[in-house]
DNA sequence: ACTTAAACGAGACGGTACGTCGCGTCTTAAA
DNA sequence: TTTAAGACGCGACGTACCGTCTCGTTTAAGT
């Protein structure tokens, strides 16, 4: 394996492109965010932006959840109740970011527009916190944590779904007391 | 009250516009959908739909979620058990539909930036299934067949989002295996 | 014929961006004369000036050779040698023009592309001063005043080219001992 | 005087990029030659180019007009017919080529840019053919050949701006007719 | 053989302009 | 007043080419 031929790409330029996606997104939020903006903001040019990313929402998509985000993963206990609570939390967390929160709305509408960007996104999750949550549902039915019958998918649908409609129909991030109730609420919902 | 003076409004144009945006919503998908498609499509002009509606969100929402569709109330039984069940079945109804499908995502993301449409369409939910689902689970707390700390608004989240997010993550209709798991998820974590 | 429907064009916007251009054109030259710096200098906008011209070249060659300014009619006198330094002195002032002669290196360029811009060009000054150089000219072997074997099309050739050569060449508008000598060189090349 | 150090370079590169100059300018015209496109053809790179041009018009100023391609002099005889009539079918072989036909309008145009390359392009005209005819004409003046008055310049515009209307307002090359008209009204228009 | 220095290919860089598209508004004549 | 029609101001889009740069590699000439 040898390098790359040609001048190499100037790593700063993507650092400083994507902290400038983030700021402005949450200045101004994903619909009047412009990619003409994010130039100038990161003091590079729009085609030094298209070089690296196809797009806006290419681009959001990676400033709003970079890649090392997600690598705190859900720590398994042996307590169902504790690691139910931990992933609606996490869940929260992840998305209750305000980058997160300027960001996913946008990024929603334009998964209908690009299969391949919703695929990206969602392989992302899978690898990470969705991952671990469905391993550790299957994990629960067999060991008798968690009923027979429960449908692991269809669990960690209500969990991010109940997040996810929390924020988009009250835009605040969720407090404690509403974890700790839908926490509940899904922990007896699977339970043995 | 006299009539209002001048050429009154020609209620076709009504009507062939929210038929043109429907089809092109479920043809193009909301953001490639343009007023002046529809009105092409609709055989009337860009002034003639502003002159009616306030924009592309507004015109969508009205089109996808037209005002006798959610008269279909959730029939309350004296089980809850039937009665989450159908609370679920009837958000699938409302929201696996292929406009709403495709409407769905775009509005969400003009929610971001416009708190009118949101609160817009917001309230019509409340007054319809939404409020209805929400009148039964304070009656199911006060009748004893749910839990007393029930927290009726997470439990509402949770429906509305399990389908939500199980429609965004893999865009077909969830199937009935899906609905029976979800409502026996659901259900466990709300009864007494 | 009735009007043509829908809002008409704002003609104020015609020739608020033909004298921006011709304006620009002078102040920095025919390369560096950018769409977007004519719509500012004009008060409006690039969509506004690509409705009403095809782009650049279109909008020059229209900018510096207005309709009205060939319909200065050669006068045709019975002395050939006066219409002969009317025709090289007419070539001069309408070439010699500070927007002319700004336009004419980028317009030649563009003929190269265009075909259909060459023509229009051409087509305008057929029937304007070239036409009636021609008409003049072959009156002229008729009558006798010129050689009966003068080709009058070689003979307009001269006159434009000696006149377009010397501004390509040096840059500055030929002075009237200029015109007086190539006018009798080409009286004598031509008279009988 | 010392060899420069460092690797040399590389004369075929210098020959490759002439050439595709050459074909590509035929082929596309000016406007639409790009240095990239060039690069490409001759199989080198855009620096490889820079490294030896200041850029498109220079280049194409060396491709279009080789350095000894003007090395074929005007033939001065005792006869002044004879010479103004060579001369006019040596501008016409130098400007009719496919090459200088497509070269020369955009090259007019970068002059008004670019007063360096416009004397240096004229500079080496002046040295070639262009010098032997004004020579000649102040020759045929001084000999009674020519008329007293004559202004060698003016008829040096005469003859080549002849040529260079010709080619620019019928783009074909002139035949032999016209070569045979035009030096004809110029040879009566100089002679005593 | 070993340095030295420039040319090489590759391709990203900052920059500027391009021509197009959709928005939501407006102006007209006719109905 | 609404209609059809279409131009309006506005602002962003994504692309193309410019001429320069930064690499790692190659090639001679001078040691």
């Amino acid at each position: 394996m040898t390098t790359a031929p040609g001048r190499p790409r100037d790593r700063r330029i993507d650092r400083a492109v994507l902290a400038a996606t983030a700021d402005l997104l949450v200045e101004v939020g994903y619909a009047d965010l412009t990619i003409a903006a994010i130039a100038e903001r990161a003091g590079t040019t729009k085609p030094a932006i298209y070089r690296r990313w196809s797009g806006k929402a290419d681009l959001v998509h990676e400033a709003a959840f970079p890649s090392d985000a997600d690598r705190v993963p859900v720590p398994a206990t042996d307590s169902l109740a504790d690691d139910v609570r931990v992933m609606v939390a996490t869940v929260v967390r992840l998305f209750a970011a305000p980058v997160a929160r300027a960001a996913v709305p946008g990024l929603l509408a334009e998964f209908a527009t690009d299969p391949a960007l919703h695929g990206a996104l969602l392989g992302r999750f899978r690898e990470g916190p969705m991952g671990h949550a469905h391993a550790r549902l299957v994990d629960a039915v067999a060991s008798g944590q968690a009923r027979p019958d429960l449908d692991p998918v269809a669990a960690i649908d209500a969990i991010g779904g109940s997040v996810l409609l929390a924020l988009l129909l009250r835009g605040d991030a969720p407090d404690d007391s509403w974890i700790d109730g839908t926490a509940a609420l899904l922990l007896k919902g699977m339970a043995a």
